[in-house]
DNA sequence: CGTACTATTGAGCGCTCTCAAAACCAGTGG
DNA sequence: CCACTGGTTTTGAGAGCGCTCAATAGTACG
Protein backbone atom coordinates (compact mmCIF):
# COMPACT_ATOMS: atom_id res chain seq x y z
CA UNK A 1 0.00 0.00 0.00
CA UNK A 2 2.73 2.08 -1.29
CA UNK A 3 0.94 6.06 0.06
CA UNK A 4 1.82 7.97 -3.14
CA UNK A 5 -1.08 8.71 -6.05
CA UNK A 6 -2.88 5.29 -5.47
CA UNK A 7 -5.04 4.99 -9.11
CA UNK A 8 -8.57 3.65 -9.00
CA UNK A 9 -9.79 0.61 -11.38
CA UNK A 10 -11.29 2.84 -14.41
CA UNK A 11 -7.93 4.83 -14.23
CA UNK A 12 -5.95 1.76 -14.71
CA UNK A 13 -8.34 0.05 -17.53
CA UNK A 14 -7.38 3.45 -19.56
CA UNK A 15 -3.46 3.11 -18.66
CA UNK A 16 -3.79 -0.29 -20.18
CA UNK A 17 -3.41 0.83 -24.01
CA UNK A 18 -2.12 -3.17 -25.29
CA UNK A 19 -3.32 -5.50 -22.91
CA UNK A 20 -5.56 -6.67 -20.52
CA UNK A 21 -3.47 -5.56 -17.61
CA UNK A 22 -6.16 -5.05 -14.67
CA UNK A 23 -6.15 -8.96 -14.99
CA UNK A 24 -2.63 -8.30 -13.15
CA UNK A 25 -3.48 -5.60 -11.20
CA UNK A 26 -5.62 -4.91 -8.41
CA UNK A 27 -7.89 -2.29 -8.08
CA UNK A 28 -6.05 -0.86 -5.02
CA UNK A 29 -2.01 -0.61 -4.29
CA UNK A 30 -0.59 -0.18 -7.70
CA UNK A 31 0.70 3.69 -8.41
CA UNK A 32 0.45 4.70 -12.37
CA UNK A 33 3.98 4.71 -12.24
CA UNK A 34 3.96 0.93 -11.16
CA UNK A 35 1.75 0.19 -13.54
CA UNK A 36 3.71 1.95 -16.40
CA UNK A 37 6.33 -0.22 -15.14
CA UNK A 38 3.94 -3.29 -15.77
CA UNK A 39 2.73 -1.84 -19.08
CA UNK A 40 6.62 -1.90 -19.99
CA UNK A 41 7.33 -5.66 -19.78
CA UNK A 42 4.07 -6.23 -21.89
CA UNK A 43 4.98 -7.27 -25.50
CA UNK A 44 2.05 -5.76 -27.47
CA UNK A 45 -1.06 -8.72 -28.30
CA UNK A 46 -0.05 -10.40 -31.99
CA UNK A 47 -3.20 -11.36 -33.20
CA UNK A 48 -3.29 -15.60 -33.36
CA UNK A 49 -5.60 -16.79 -35.73
CA UNK A 50 -8.10 -20.79 -35.29
CA UNK A 51 -5.74 -23.57 -34.48
CA UNK A 52 -2.46 -21.32 -33.91
CA UNK A 53 -0.31 -22.25 -30.60
CA UNK A 54 -0.04 -20.03 -28.34
CA UNK A 55 2.26 -22.22 -27.02
CA UNK A 56 2.79 -26.47 -26.78
CA UNK A 57 3.67 -28.91 -24.81
CA UNK A 58 7.16 -29.77 -24.03
CA UNK A 59 7.94 -25.88 -24.49
CA UNK A 60 10.83 -24.31 -21.97
CA UNK A 61 8.43 -21.90 -20.26
CA UNK A 62 9.27 -18.12 -20.86
CA UNK A 63 6.24 -15.92 -20.78
CA UNK A 64 2.41 -15.93 -19.35
CA UNK A 65 -0.22 -15.35 -21.44
CA UNK A 66 -3.26 -12.90 -21.29
CA UNK A 67 -6.22 -13.39 -23.39
CA UNK A 68 -7.13 -10.34 -24.56
CA UNK A 69 -9.67 -10.81 -27.21
CA UNK A 70 -11.35 -14.26 -28.55
CA UNK A 71 -10.76 -17.67 -26.65
CA UNK A 72 -8.08 -20.08 -25.92
CA UNK A 73 -8.36 -24.11 -24.65
CA UNK A 74 -5.80 -26.11 -23.09
CA UNK A 75 -4.85 -29.53 -23.29
CA UNK A 76 -2.67 -31.94 -22.61
CA UNK A 77 -2.13 -34.24 -25.85
CA UNK A 78 -1.89 -37.73 -24.79
CA UNK A 79 1.11 -39.69 -26.21
CA UNK A 80 -1.65 -41.60 -28.63
CA UNK A 81 -2.73 -38.80 -30.22
CA UNK A 82 -5.78 -38.10 -28.22
CA UNK A 83 -6.16 -34.86 -25.69
CA UNK A 84 -7.49 -33.79 -22.88
CA UNK A 85 -8.79 -30.50 -22.28
CA UNK A 86 -7.92 -28.78 -19.14
CA UNK A 87 -9.67 -25.24 -19.60
CA UNK A 88 -11.38 -22.92 -21.66
CA UNK A 89 -10.08 -18.97 -21.41
CA UNK A 90 -11.48 -16.27 -21.98
CA UNK A 91 -10.66 -12.52 -22.27
CA UNK A 92 -8.91 -11.10 -19.16
CA UNK A 93 -8.08 -14.75 -18.23
CA UNK A 94 -4.21 -15.76 -17.88
CA UNK A 95 -2.94 -18.94 -18.62
CA UNK A 96 0.51 -20.72 -18.12
CA UNK A 97 0.78 -20.65 -14.42
CA UNK A 98 1.19 -24.27 -14.38
CA UNK A 99 4.41 -23.98 -16.05
CA UNK A 100 6.44 -22.07 -13.06
CA UNK A 101 7.27 -24.66 -11.28
CA UNK A 102 8.94 -26.93 -13.50
CA UNK A 103 9.87 -24.13 -16.04
CA UNK A 104 8.09 -25.97 -19.04
CA UNK A 105 4.66 -26.55 -20.28
CA UNK A 106 3.20 -29.37 -19.73
CA UNK A 107 -0.01 -28.56 -21.36
CA UNK A 108 -0.59 -26.80 -24.88
CA UNK A 109 -2.61 -23.63 -25.34
CA UNK A 110 -4.53 -23.57 -28.74
CA UNK A 111 -6.62 -20.38 -30.09
CA UNK A 112 -10.33 -21.39 -30.82
CA UNK A 113 -10.87 -18.22 -32.81
CA UNK A 114 -9.08 -15.19 -34.14
CA UNK A 115 -8.01 -14.19 -31.04
CA UNK A 116 -5.07 -11.45 -29.29
CA UNK A 117 -2.66 -12.55 -26.86
CA UNK A 118 -0.76 -10.62 -24.90
CA UNK A 119 2.90 -11.89 -23.60
CA UNK A 120 4.10 -11.35 -20.10
CA UNK A 121 7.53 -12.79 -19.77
CA UNK A 122 7.52 -14.40 -16.44
CA UNK A 123 11.28 -13.52 -15.24
CA UNK A 124 10.77 -9.85 -15.96
CA UNK A 125 7.16 -9.63 -14.14
CA UNK A 126 8.91 -11.47 -11.23
CA UNK A 127 11.87 -8.73 -11.13
CA UNK A 128 9.14 -6.14 -11.04
CA UNK A 129 7.03 -7.73 -8.50
CA UNK A 130 10.12 -8.03 -5.88
CA UNK A 131 9.94 -4.51 -5.62
CA UNK A 132 6.38 -3.24 -6.06
CA UNK A 133 5.18 -5.55 -2.98
CA UNK A 134 1.43 -5.39 -3.84
CA UNK A 135 1.84 -6.38 -7.69
CA UNK A 136 3.50 -9.76 -5.43
CA UNK A 137 0.79 -10.68 -3.93
CA UNK A 138 -1.51 -10.23 -6.92
CA UNK A 139 0.49 -12.43 -8.37
CA UNK A 140 0.31 -14.56 -5.54
CA UNK A 141 -3.71 -14.17 -5.40
CA UNK A 142 -3.64 -15.09 -8.75
CA UNK A 143 -2.24 -18.54 -8.23
CA UNK A 144 -4.25 -18.70 -5.58
CA UNK A 145 -7.29 -18.51 -7.39
CA UNK A 146 -6.20 -20.77 -9.86
CA UNK A 147 -5.91 -23.50 -7.15
CA UNK A 148 -9.32 -22.77 -6.25
CA UNK A 149 -10.73 -22.98 -9.67
CA UNK A 150 -9.04 -26.07 -10.52
CA UNK A 151 -10.98 -27.31 -6.62
CA UNK A 152 -14.00 -26.42 -8.24
CA UNK A 153 -13.71 -28.25 -11.31
CA UNK A 154 -12.43 -31.42 -9.45
CA UNK A 155 -15.34 -31.49 -7.28
CA UNK A 156 -17.43 -30.97 -10.84
CA UNK A 157 -15.30 -34.31 -12.33
CA UNK A 158 -15.36 -36.20 -9.29
CA UNK A 159 -19.41 -35.99 -7.92
CA UNK A 160 -21.22 -34.86 -10.57
CA UNK A 161 -23.56 -35.95 -12.72
CA UNK A 162 -23.62 -35.15 -16.58
CA UNK A 163 -26.60 -32.94 -15.74
CA UNK A 164 -24.98 -31.28 -13.53
CA UNK A 165 -21.70 -30.82 -15.30
CA UNK A 166 -23.13 -29.04 -18.91
CA UNK A 167 -25.18 -26.81 -16.09
CA UNK A 168 -22.22 -25.80 -14.31
CA UNK A 169 -19.96 -25.70 -18.04
CA UNK A 170 -22.33 -23.35 -19.09
CA UNK A 171 -23.18 -20.94 -15.90
CA UNK A 172 -19.56 -21.24 -15.94
CA UNK A 173 -19.20 -19.04 -18.74
CA UNK A 174 -21.82 -16.67 -18.50
CA UNK A 175 -20.32 -15.83 -15.04
CA UNK A 176 -17.16 -15.14 -16.72
CA UNK A 177 -18.96 -13.08 -19.78
CA UNK A 178 -20.71 -11.05 -17.46
CA UNK A 179 -17.39 -10.30 -15.82
CA UNK A 180 -16.64 -8.85 -18.82
CA UNK A 181 -19.32 -6.72 -19.68
CA UNK A 182 -20.80 -9.11 -22.56
CA UNK A 183 -24.06 -10.90 -22.45
CA UNK A 184 -24.08 -13.60 -19.64
CA UNK A 185 -27.27 -15.21 -21.10
CA UNK A 186 -27.05 -14.95 -25.20
CA UNK A 187 -23.46 -16.11 -26.55
CA UNK A 188 -21.57 -18.38 -29.01
CA UNK A 189 -19.39 -20.73 -27.94
CA UNK A 190 -16.13 -20.72 -29.33
CA UNK A 191 -15.37 -24.85 -28.72
CA UNK A 192 -16.83 -27.79 -30.24
CA UNK A 193 -19.17 -30.19 -28.50
CA UNK A 194 -16.41 -32.69 -28.85
CA UNK A 195 -14.23 -30.25 -27.09
CA UNK A 196 -16.77 -29.60 -24.73
CA UNK A 197 -17.45 -33.16 -23.81
CA UNK A 198 -13.53 -33.60 -23.57
CA UNK A 199 -13.21 -31.03 -20.67
CA UNK A 200 -16.40 -32.54 -18.86
CA UNK A 201 -15.38 -36.03 -19.21
CA UNK A 202 -18.20 -37.09 -20.84
CA UNK A 203 -19.06 -38.50 -24.27
CA UNK A 204 -20.26 -36.35 -27.65
CA UNK A 205 -23.37 -37.94 -27.92
CA UNK A 206 -24.07 -37.08 -24.14
CA UNK A 207 -23.07 -33.48 -24.38
CA UNK A 208 -25.47 -33.42 -27.69
CA UNK A 209 -28.43 -35.36 -25.67
CA UNK A 210 -27.95 -32.96 -22.58
CA UNK A 211 -28.11 -30.05 -25.26
CA UNK A 212 -31.58 -30.89 -26.39
CA UNK A 213 -32.61 -31.65 -23.36
CA UNK A 214 -32.52 -28.72 -21.68
CA UNK A 215 -33.96 -26.59 -25.34
CA UNK A 216 -37.16 -29.06 -24.36
CA UNK A 217 -37.38 -28.35 -20.95
CA UNK A 218 -37.16 -25.03 -21.40
CA UNK A 219 -33.48 -24.04 -19.85
CA UNK A 220 -32.27 -22.81 -22.75
CA UNK A 221 -32.53 -22.22 -26.74
CA UNK A 222 -29.50 -23.83 -28.96
CA UNK A 223 -28.67 -23.41 -32.09
CA UNK A 224 -25.09 -25.01 -33.34
CA UNK A 225 -22.26 -22.67 -31.50
CA UNK A 226 -24.95 -19.62 -30.82
CA UNK A 227 -26.63 -20.37 -26.81
CA UNK A 228 -29.34 -18.23 -25.02
CA UNK A 229 -29.45 -18.93 -21.76
CA UNK A 230 -33.40 -18.90 -20.37
CA UNK A 231 -33.55 -19.94 -17.04
CA UNK A 232 -30.16 -19.14 -15.21
CA UNK A 233 -32.20 -19.72 -11.36
CA UNK A 234 -33.11 -22.92 -12.70
CA UNK A 235 -29.23 -24.11 -13.70
CA UNK A 236 -28.29 -23.08 -10.72
CA UNK A 237 -30.53 -25.38 -9.11
CA UNK A 238 -29.38 -27.83 -10.89
CA UNK A 239 -25.73 -27.56 -10.19
CA UNK A 240 -26.35 -26.98 -6.68
CA UNK A 241 -28.43 -30.01 -6.31
CA UNK A 242 -26.25 -32.67 -5.24
CA UNK A 243 -22.34 -31.66 -3.86
CA UNK A 244 -21.81 -35.31 -2.93
CA UNK A 245 -23.32 -38.33 -4.00
CA UNK A 246 -24.46 -41.30 -1.45
CA UNK A 247 -22.33 -39.85 1.57
CA UNK A 248 -23.89 -41.28 4.84
CA UNK A 249 -22.06 -39.81 7.59
CA UNK A 250 -18.17 -39.85 7.96
CA UNK A 251 -16.62 -40.21 11.54
CA UNK A 252 -12.63 -39.38 12.09
CA UNK B 1 21.27 -15.72 -6.78
CA UNK B 2 22.71 -13.80 -4.09
CA UNK B 3 26.29 -14.27 -3.93
CA UNK B 4 27.13 -14.67 -0.41
CA UNK B 5 26.88 -18.41 1.71
CA UNK B 6 24.65 -20.11 -0.33
CA UNK B 7 23.75 -23.85 1.37
CA UNK B 8 23.01 -27.14 0.38
CA UNK B 9 19.42 -29.26 0.57
CA UNK B 10 21.32 -31.30 3.47
CA UNK B 11 22.40 -27.75 5.13
CA UNK B 12 18.92 -26.96 5.01
CA UNK B 13 17.62 -29.60 6.32
CA UNK B 14 19.78 -29.38 9.57
CA UNK B 15 19.24 -25.42 9.78
CA UNK B 16 15.36 -26.13 9.69
CA UNK B 17 14.87 -27.44 13.60
CA UNK B 18 11.39 -27.20 14.35
CA UNK B 19 9.79 -27.27 11.30
CA UNK B 20 9.82 -28.91 7.12
CA UNK B 21 11.33 -25.49 6.37
CA UNK B 22 12.81 -27.18 3.24
CA UNK B 23 9.44 -27.66 1.74
CA UNK B 24 9.37 -23.19 1.51
CA UNK B 25 13.45 -24.10 0.55
CA UNK B 26 15.20 -24.43 -2.55
CA UNK B 27 18.05 -26.72 -2.25
CA UNK B 28 19.70 -22.88 -4.14
CA UNK B 29 19.89 -19.19 -3.55
CA UNK B 30 18.57 -19.10 -0.06
CA UNK B 31 21.41 -18.18 2.92
CA UNK B 32 21.75 -19.01 5.73
CA UNK B 33 20.93 -16.25 7.07
CA UNK B 34 17.81 -16.27 5.12
CA UNK B 35 17.14 -19.14 6.25
CA UNK B 36 17.36 -18.08 9.89
CA UNK B 37 15.06 -15.57 8.91
CA UNK B 38 12.91 -17.64 7.38
CA UNK B 39 12.90 -19.86 10.83
CA UNK B 40 12.26 -17.21 12.67
CA UNK B 41 8.55 -16.67 11.33
CA UNK B 42 7.62 -20.00 11.07
CA UNK B 43 5.70 -20.72 14.63
CA UNK B 44 6.54 -24.13 16.54
CA UNK B 45 4.79 -26.80 15.52
CA UNK B 46 2.39 -27.94 18.00
CA UNK B 47 1.22 -31.73 18.13
CA UNK B 48 -2.64 -32.07 16.66
CA UNK B 49 -4.57 -35.58 17.98
CA UNK B 50 -6.87 -37.51 15.22
CA UNK B 51 -9.89 -35.41 14.57
CA UNK B 52 -8.56 -31.73 15.37
CA UNK B 53 -8.52 -28.99 12.86
CA UNK B 54 -6.16 -27.52 11.29
CA UNK B 55 -8.43 -24.62 10.31
CA UNK B 56 -11.99 -24.32 9.03
CA UNK B 57 -13.85 -23.82 6.48
CA UNK B 58 -15.04 -20.35 6.55
CA UNK B 59 -11.74 -19.07 8.80
CA UNK B 60 -10.29 -16.09 8.09
CA UNK B 61 -6.80 -16.59 5.89
CA UNK B 62 -3.85 -16.01 8.46
CA UNK B 63 -1.42 -18.69 7.97
CA UNK B 64 -0.01 -21.56 5.27
CA UNK B 65 0.44 -24.70 7.45
CA UNK B 66 3.20 -27.23 6.65
CA UNK B 67 2.37 -31.10 7.71
CA UNK B 68 5.44 -32.00 9.73
CA UNK B 69 4.46 -35.56 10.88
CA UNK B 70 1.14 -37.45 10.36
CA UNK B 71 -1.38 -36.54 8.00
CA UNK B 72 -4.14 -34.21 7.17
CA UNK B 73 -7.44 -34.77 4.95
CA UNK B 74 -8.82 -30.99 3.43
CA UNK B 75 -12.41 -31.14 2.40
CA UNK B 76 -15.34 -28.90 0.99
CA UNK B 77 -18.34 -29.79 3.90
CA UNK B 78 -21.32 -29.25 2.02
CA UNK B 79 -24.62 -28.17 3.32
CA UNK B 80 -26.48 -31.26 4.22
CA UNK B 81 -23.58 -32.57 5.92
CA UNK B 82 -21.97 -34.37 3.63
CA UNK B 83 -18.27 -33.97 2.63
CA UNK B 84 -16.12 -33.61 -0.38
CA UNK B 85 -12.52 -34.76 0.28
CA UNK B 86 -10.46 -32.70 -1.49
CA UNK B 87 -6.99 -34.00 -0.91
CA UNK B 88 -4.57 -35.96 1.63
CA UNK B 89 -1.71 -34.31 2.68
CA UNK B 90 1.54 -35.95 4.23
CA UNK B 91 4.77 -34.74 6.12
CA UNK B 92 6.72 -32.10 3.76
CA UNK B 93 3.71 -30.76 2.21
CA UNK B 94 1.63 -27.58 2.56
CA UNK B 95 -2.19 -26.74 3.24
CA UNK B 96 -3.60 -24.04 2.78
CA UNK B 97 -2.68 -22.39 -0.42
CA UNK B 98 -6.24 -21.80 -2.06
CA UNK B 99 -7.33 -19.32 0.34
CA UNK B 100 -4.69 -16.60 -0.71
CA UNK B 101 -7.11 -15.20 -3.09
CA UNK B 102 -10.41 -14.69 -0.85
CA UNK B 103 -8.57 -14.64 2.45
CA UNK B 104 -10.97 -17.25 3.43
CA UNK B 105 -10.22 -20.95 3.97
CA UNK B 106 -12.85 -22.18 1.30
CA UNK B 107 -12.16 -26.17 3.02
CA UNK B 108 -11.26 -27.49 6.27
CA UNK B 109 -8.63 -29.69 7.20
CA UNK B 110 -8.62 -32.38 9.74
CA UNK B 111 -5.67 -34.35 10.94
CA UNK B 112 -5.82 -38.01 10.23
CA UNK B 113 -3.84 -39.49 13.16
CA UNK B 114 -1.34 -37.38 15.93
CA UNK B 115 0.79 -35.15 13.49
CA UNK B 116 2.55 -31.79 13.69
CA UNK B 117 1.72 -29.23 11.96
CA UNK B 118 3.71 -25.67 11.16
CA UNK B 119 2.25 -22.44 10.99
CA UNK B 120 3.84 -20.05 8.61
CA UNK B 121 2.26 -16.55 8.97
CA UNK B 122 1.26 -15.53 5.97
CA UNK B 123 1.40 -11.61 5.96
CA UNK B 124 5.35 -12.23 6.98
CA UNK B 125 6.09 -14.90 4.52
CA UNK B 126 4.88 -12.49 2.34
CA UNK B 127 7.34 -9.92 3.34
CA UNK B 128 10.72 -11.61 3.93
CA UNK B 129 9.62 -12.73 0.18
CA UNK B 130 10.13 -9.36 -1.04
CA UNK B 131 13.34 -9.49 0.57
CA UNK B 132 14.41 -12.20 -0.74
CA UNK B 133 13.81 -12.77 -4.46
CA UNK B 134 14.65 -16.85 -4.42
CA UNK B 135 11.81 -17.22 -1.29
CA UNK B 136 9.67 -15.66 -3.98
CA UNK B 137 10.53 -17.72 -6.95
CA UNK B 138 9.95 -21.04 -4.48
CA UNK B 139 6.75 -19.75 -3.89
CA UNK B 140 5.59 -18.73 -7.25
CA UNK B 141 7.22 -22.68 -7.45
CA UNK B 142 4.84 -24.11 -4.59
CA UNK B 143 1.52 -22.48 -6.21
CA UNK B 144 2.38 -23.34 -9.52
CA UNK B 145 2.82 -27.22 -8.48
CA UNK B 146 -0.12 -26.97 -6.74
CA UNK B 147 -1.65 -25.94 -9.77
CA UNK B 148 -0.34 -28.67 -11.77
CA UNK B 149 -1.25 -31.23 -9.11
CA UNK B 150 -4.69 -30.03 -9.86
CA UNK B 151 -4.38 -30.59 -13.19
CA UNK B 152 -3.50 -34.10 -12.68
CA UNK B 153 -6.02 -34.62 -10.70
CA UNK B 154 -8.58 -33.28 -12.77
CA UNK B 155 -7.48 -35.69 -15.73
CA UNK B 156 -8.01 -38.72 -13.36
CA UNK B 157 -11.54 -37.88 -11.97
CA UNK B 158 -12.37 -37.06 -15.42
CA UNK B 159 -11.52 -39.26 -17.85
CA UNK B 160 -10.57 -42.30 -15.36
CA UNK B 161 -12.21 -45.71 -14.10
CA UNK B 162 -12.41 -46.95 -11.06
CA UNK B 163 -9.53 -48.95 -11.36
CA UNK B 164 -7.17 -46.87 -12.47
CA UNK B 165 -7.81 -44.27 -9.98
CA UNK B 166 -7.21 -46.45 -6.99
CA UNK B 167 -4.16 -47.69 -8.47
CA UNK B 168 -3.04 -43.78 -9.63
CA UNK B 169 -3.99 -43.29 -5.61
CA UNK B 170 -1.63 -45.83 -4.09
CA UNK B 171 0.98 -44.76 -6.55
CA UNK B 172 0.54 -41.36 -5.68
CA UNK B 173 1.14 -42.45 -2.15
CA UNK B 174 3.74 -44.72 -2.70
CA UNK B 175 5.59 -41.61 -4.41
CA UNK B 176 5.57 -38.91 -1.75
CA UNK B 177 6.19 -41.57 0.69
CA UNK B 178 9.60 -42.48 -0.79
CA UNK B 179 10.36 -38.67 -1.61
CA UNK B 180 10.19 -38.42 2.22
CA UNK B 181 12.63 -41.72 2.95
CA UNK B 182 9.68 -44.10 3.77
CA UNK B 183 9.07 -47.23 2.25
CA UNK B 184 6.89 -46.92 -1.34
CA UNK B 185 5.67 -50.22 -0.98
CA UNK B 186 4.38 -50.83 2.28
CA UNK B 187 2.68 -48.39 4.36
CA UNK B 188 -0.37 -47.73 6.62
CA UNK B 189 -3.16 -45.99 5.42
CA UNK B 190 -4.37 -43.31 7.54
CA UNK B 191 -7.42 -42.62 6.09
CA UNK B 192 -11.05 -44.94 5.80
CA UNK B 193 -12.16 -46.36 2.74
CA UNK B 194 -15.10 -43.98 3.35
CA UNK B 195 -12.23 -40.95 2.63
CA UNK B 196 -10.46 -42.84 -0.35
CA UNK B 197 -13.72 -43.58 -2.25
CA UNK B 198 -14.98 -39.98 -1.87
CA UNK B 199 -11.86 -38.36 -2.80
CA UNK B 200 -11.72 -40.66 -5.64
CA UNK B 201 -15.23 -39.93 -6.81
CA UNK B 202 -16.03 -43.58 -6.36
CA UNK B 203 -18.86 -45.67 -3.90
CA UNK B 204 -17.51 -47.12 -0.77
CA UNK B 205 -18.21 -50.54 -2.16
CA UNK B 206 -16.30 -50.01 -5.61
CA UNK B 207 -13.17 -49.16 -3.80
CA UNK B 208 -13.67 -52.26 -1.44
CA UNK B 209 -14.22 -54.78 -4.17
CA UNK B 210 -11.09 -52.91 -5.95
CA UNK B 211 -8.85 -53.75 -2.81
CA UNK B 212 -10.09 -57.58 -3.10
CA UNK B 213 -9.42 -57.41 -6.50
CA UNK B 214 -6.17 -56.27 -6.57
CA UNK B 215 -4.98 -58.39 -4.24
CA UNK B 216 -6.48 -61.36 -6.30
CA UNK B 217 -4.50 -60.26 -9.06
CA UNK B 218 -1.32 -60.06 -6.93
CA UNK B 219 -0.99 -56.42 -7.21
CA UNK B 220 -0.76 -55.31 -3.60
CA UNK B 221 -1.79 -57.24 -0.23
CA UNK B 222 -3.72 -55.42 2.00
CA UNK B 223 -5.20 -56.31 5.49
CA UNK B 224 -6.91 -53.16 7.06
CA UNK B 225 -5.12 -50.49 7.00
CA UNK B 226 -2.03 -52.07 5.77
CA UNK B 227 -0.88 -52.20 2.46
CA UNK B 228 1.72 -54.02 0.22
CA UNK B 229 2.25 -52.83 -3.30
CA UNK B 230 3.79 -56.36 -4.64
CA UNK B 231 3.54 -54.78 -8.65
CA UNK B 232 4.97 -50.87 -8.93
CA UNK B 233 5.37 -51.82 -13.03
CA UNK B 234 2.22 -52.89 -13.28
CA UNK B 235 0.20 -50.53 -11.52
CA UNK B 236 1.77 -47.91 -13.62
CA UNK B 237 0.62 -49.60 -16.53
CA UNK B 238 -2.73 -49.87 -15.60
CA UNK B 239 -2.78 -46.21 -14.61
CA UNK B 240 -1.20 -45.04 -18.28
CA UNK B 241 -3.39 -46.81 -19.69
CA UNK B 242 -5.91 -45.04 -21.68
CA UNK B 243 -5.72 -40.97 -20.65
CA UNK B 244 -8.82 -40.42 -22.68
CA UNK B 245 -11.62 -42.74 -23.31
CA UNK B 246 -12.86 -42.83 -26.44
CA UNK B 247 -11.05 -39.98 -28.29
CA UNK B 248 -11.25 -40.21 -32.31
CA UNK B 249 -9.41 -37.47 -33.89
CA UNK B 250 -10.22 -33.83 -32.57
CA UNK B 251 -9.79 -31.07 -35.53
CA UNK B 252 -9.73 -27.10 -34.31
C1' DC C 1 -22.50 -29.48 -55.50
C1' DG C 2 -19.85 -32.85 -53.73
C1' DT C 3 -16.71 -33.87 -49.68
C1' DA C 4 -15.52 -33.96 -45.04
C1' DC C 5 -16.56 -32.92 -40.77
C1' DT C 6 -19.69 -31.93 -36.85
C1' DA C 7 -23.87 -32.68 -34.50
C1' DT C 8 -27.91 -35.32 -33.50
C1' DT C 9 -30.59 -39.34 -32.60
C1' DG C 10 -31.40 -44.31 -31.60
C1' DA C 11 -30.44 -49.01 -29.57
C1' DG C 12 -27.95 -51.88 -26.48
C1' DC C 13 -24.53 -52.88 -23.13
C1' DG C 14 -21.34 -52.38 -19.21
C1' DC C 15 -19.41 -50.09 -15.32
C1' DT C 16 -20.35 -48.30 -11.19
C1' DC C 17 -23.91 -47.00 -7.93
C1' DT C 18 -27.54 -48.33 -4.76
C1' DC C 19 -29.60 -51.17 -1.56
C1' DA C 20 -29.15 -54.92 1.67
C1' DA C 21 -26.94 -57.98 4.65
C1' DA C 22 -23.21 -60.26 6.70
C1' DA C 23 -18.47 -60.21 8.59
C1' DC C 24 -15.16 -58.00 11.08
C1' DC C 25 -13.03 -54.92 14.44
C1' DA C 26 -12.41 -51.85 18.63
C1' DG C 27 -13.91 -50.30 22.71
C1' DT C 28 -17.00 -50.81 26.95
C1' DG C 29 -18.94 -52.75 30.83
C1' DG C 30 -20.58 -56.86 33.16
C1' DC D 1 -13.02 -63.27 29.55
C1' DC D 2 -17.05 -62.54 27.04
C1' DA D 3 -21.18 -60.40 25.43
C1' DC D 4 -22.70 -56.07 23.63
C1' DT D 5 -22.56 -52.11 20.65
C1' DG D 6 -21.34 -48.83 17.12
C1' DG D 7 -18.56 -48.51 13.55
C1' DT D 8 -16.11 -49.94 9.29
C1' DT D 9 -15.27 -53.13 5.66
C1' DT D 10 -16.58 -56.72 2.71
C1' DT D 11 -19.63 -59.22 -0.26
C1' DG D 12 -23.81 -60.00 -3.10
C1' DA D 13 -27.70 -58.82 -6.30
C1' DG D 14 -30.00 -55.63 -9.17
C1' DA D 15 -30.72 -51.15 -11.53
C1' DG D 16 -29.49 -47.02 -14.02
C1' DC D 17 -26.52 -43.63 -16.05
C1' DG D 18 -23.63 -42.73 -19.47
C1' DC D 19 -20.66 -45.05 -23.03
C1' DT D 20 -20.22 -47.46 -27.43
C1' DC D 21 -21.58 -48.50 -31.84
C1' DA D 22 -24.18 -47.18 -35.80
C1' DA D 23 -26.80 -44.45 -38.77
C1' DT D 24 -28.75 -40.02 -40.17
C1' DA D 25 -28.90 -35.04 -40.63
C1' DG D 26 -26.96 -30.76 -40.90
C1' DT D 27 -23.05 -27.42 -42.08
C1' DA D 28 -18.82 -25.41 -43.91
C1' DC D 29 -15.70 -25.22 -47.53
C1' DG D 30 -13.50 -25.98 -51.79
Amino acid sequence: MTASKVISFEALRVACKNCSLDTLCLPVGLTLDDVERLDDIVKRARPLHRGDYVFRNGERFRSLYVVKTGSVKTFAPSPEGGEQVLGFHLPGEIIGLDAIEKETHACSAKVLETSAICEVPFSRLEELSSNIPSLQHQIYRLLSKEIGQDTEMLLLLGKKSAEERLAAFLLSMSKRLRKRGLSPTDFYLSMSRHEISNYLGLAVETVSRLFTRFQDEGLLKVDRKHVELLDLEAMETIVARRVVTGDRQQMT
